[in-house]
RNA sequence: UGCUCAAUGGUGUAAUGGUAGCACUACAGAUUCUGGUUCUGUCUGUCUGGGUUCGAGUCCUGGUUGAGCAACCA
């Protein structure tokens, strides 16, 4: 079997290229460095499948290290949440690392660039510093206290984190460029002094706590990482990621910092921040509310892994920032369920249907989960004389473009069952349509000679005895606007107001015993995943993504 | 009027100096016991000016457009 050779991404051939001139004697080592400050969605997804798939493709190793320098914001919550989302990924790291497993040496090394004349205390104001910075197009000043003595700079980092100052009063700087064109070399912060927020970790251990650009080179340095992969918006930093590492390391092994572009999905937001405000202000109902671009709200929308890891192989990895079309994981999903997910009737607004010359007492009826694949299963389906139908089904004066059931003498398929024929209804004092009568053929069932006729459409029901109530909510994108961050104004108001529904559904008696995560295809409504919420009393689907709808008025 | 990165159909991505391809979307037709699926087809693209070359989406150069950078965040 000849197999289409996919391209590789433009990492990959760095890899590759690294590999072939045997750099680092063929050791390959990534990582996966998130900040423990809040839930992984799928933009962190793209950059996992990226750390992990680069590891596991080329014989390397990926670890998990978390990037926790800022206990304000940091938590072992979030440690745990995203342990667990990584691991429901598929995905398996090599060991965890913490950047606070490195406080010891990166204080060590602190010291040792005040010795060296590269590091000096500053005791200005964040305001002060920040406008002693410059701007993009002009150049910094320096700061009054840039050249302290060594012997002061030292005495003072370790009355910082001896606790002797108070937070906010003095950071250490790296003495660099005040007038350098890239502004991560105007002197940058490398220790700031935090004393409100115990580490979730290290809890009063330390009182100075290090900078991103201070932290994470040296991290992939110790570790021996090879390629440290993040995305675009730090390719401004990867100038001063080196020169950090070259001041002190020995020998020729560098880690190296490559750049690819992130996930922007349309109708949703990629940031913590405002996922962490919909949460906190209830305008969602948590981190897994389905409609959270999260890890976890993915998973309780109905989404599987596999499904997740599918889309991100779809869109790829270059340096162009782009917004990928909610249309395309809503394929991927489909296309991942279609195979596997059972087809069953749900009817979401129904309508009694009467079968007139119908007088048995009813009967069990065996209909395949996905029809034409037999060896995924049947179940069985009850069928009596009063059935519930979707009231879209039935129109009194049907149109030429309307073939399901109406008055006008056209067979209709029962799914599964008979071949019906519309002969009239009922409707209350409001002119609603109460009840459907029909006559159906005895000799149509499914599976028998006489059935064997085609008929223009096929309808859905549920028999109105055995049937059961569930409660099914319908999920949609969350904003109502394409791209809501590039929206002036509150973000909030962009909201999709119709983004959750619930019906009151009656669904197939077979649905009785569903378990949390499991799938399933109401038929012509779209793909749902049993909430975990959903208990034998009260039963609760959501919709993951509904059916493709060519059917338009 | 700084530095850095980028520019291929509506969207995403390939072509690594040699036939601009794939997927999604949209539209049309066929099939269908889901107006789903499947199958077939159609529309639509190399930002721009110059240069190198037998040959440029690809290399060079000027421009245009977009993005990132001025947190004691990561």
């Amino acid at each position: 079997m000849e197999q289409e050779e996919k391209s590789l991404n433009f990492i990959e051939q760095i890899v590759e290229k690294d590999l072939a001139e045997g750099k680092n004697d063929g050791r390959i080592q990534t990582r996966f460095p998130p900040e423990p400050n809040g839930y992984l969605h799928i933009g962190h997804v793209k950059a996992i499948c990226m750390d992990f798939g680069i590891a596991e493709k080329y014989n390397g190793v990926c670890n998990l290290r978390f990037d926790d320098t800022n206990p304000v914001k940091e938590d072992t919550e979030y440690v745990d949440s995203i342990t667990n989302d990584i691991a429901w990924l598929g995905f398996k790291w090599g060991n965890i690392y913490y950047a606070s497993d490195y406080f010891e040496q990166l204080y060590d090394l602190a010291i040792r660039f005040i010795k060296e004349g590269k590091a000096y205390v500053d005791e200005q104001t964040a305001e002060q510093i920040a406008e002693q910075k410059g701007t993009p197009t002009e150049p910094g000043v320096a700061s009054p206290y840039r050249d302290r003595p060594i012997e002061e700079n030292l005495r003072l980092f370790q009355a910082m984190q001896n606790g002797e100052i108070e937070e906010g009063k003095m950071v250490l700087r790296a003495k660099i460029d005040m007038a350098n064109p890239n502004m991560h070399f105007r002197d940058p912060i490398m220790y700031r002094i935090i004393t409100s927020h115990p580490h979730h970790r290290t809890g009063h251990r330390w009182n100075v706590y290090p900078m991103y650009d201070f932290a994470h080179g040296q991290s992939d340095y110790f570790e021996g990482v090879t390629h440290s992969i993040c995305t675009l918006e730090f390719v401004v930093h990867r100038p001063l990621y080196d020169w950090f590492i070259d001041q002190f390391a020995e020998g020729d092994y560098r880690p190296h910092q490559y750049e690819f572009n992130r996930l922007n999905i349309t109708y949703t937001v990629m940031s913590k921040r405002k996922m962490l405000q919909l949460v906190k202000e209830g305008l969602v109902a948590g981190w897994d509310d389905p409609r959270m671009p999260t890890v976890c709200g993915l998973r309780r929308r109905g989404y599987t892994a596999s499904a997740i890891r599918e889309f991100i192989d779809k869109i790829g990895y270059t340096k162009v920032e782009g917004m990928i079309d909610l249309g395309l994981l809503e394929h991927t999903v489909r296309e991942n369920l279609k195979m596997s997910a059972p087809r069953v009737c749900a009817i979401f607004d129904p309508v009694k249907l009467v079968i007139t010359n119908y007088d048995a007492e009813g009967e069990t009826i065996v209909a395949e989960n996905i029809d034409g694949n037999p060896e995924l299963g049947t179940r069985e389906m009850r069928f009596a004389k009063e059935l519930y139908i979707e009231r879209a089904d039935f129109q009194e004066e049907g149109d030429k473009n309307f073939y399901r059931l109406s008055p006008m003498g056209r067979e209709v398929r029962l799914k599964s069952a008979y071949i019906i024929q519309a002969t009239g209804c009922e409707k209350d004092a409001d002119g609603n349509i109460t009840t459907v009568y029909a006559t159906y053929d005895p000799q149509s069932k499914s599976g028998t000679e006489g059935g064997n006729r085609k008929t223009k459409a096929t309808i859905n029901w549920v028999e109105c005895n055995s049937c059961i109530d569930a409660e099914v909510r319908l999920y949609d994108r969350l904003f109502a606007v394409e791209n809501p961050s590039a929206e002036e104004g509150d973000f909030r108001e962009l909201l999709n107001p119709d983004s959750l529904k619930i019906v009151n559904a009656k669904v197939e008696g077979a649905l009785a015993g569903v378990k949390p995560q499991e799938h399933f295809q109401f038929l012509k409504q779209g793909y749902f995943v049993v909430d975990d919420d959903s208990s034998a009393e009260h039963l609760i689907f959501n919709r993951t993504a509904s059916l493709k709808d060519n059917w338009q008025k």
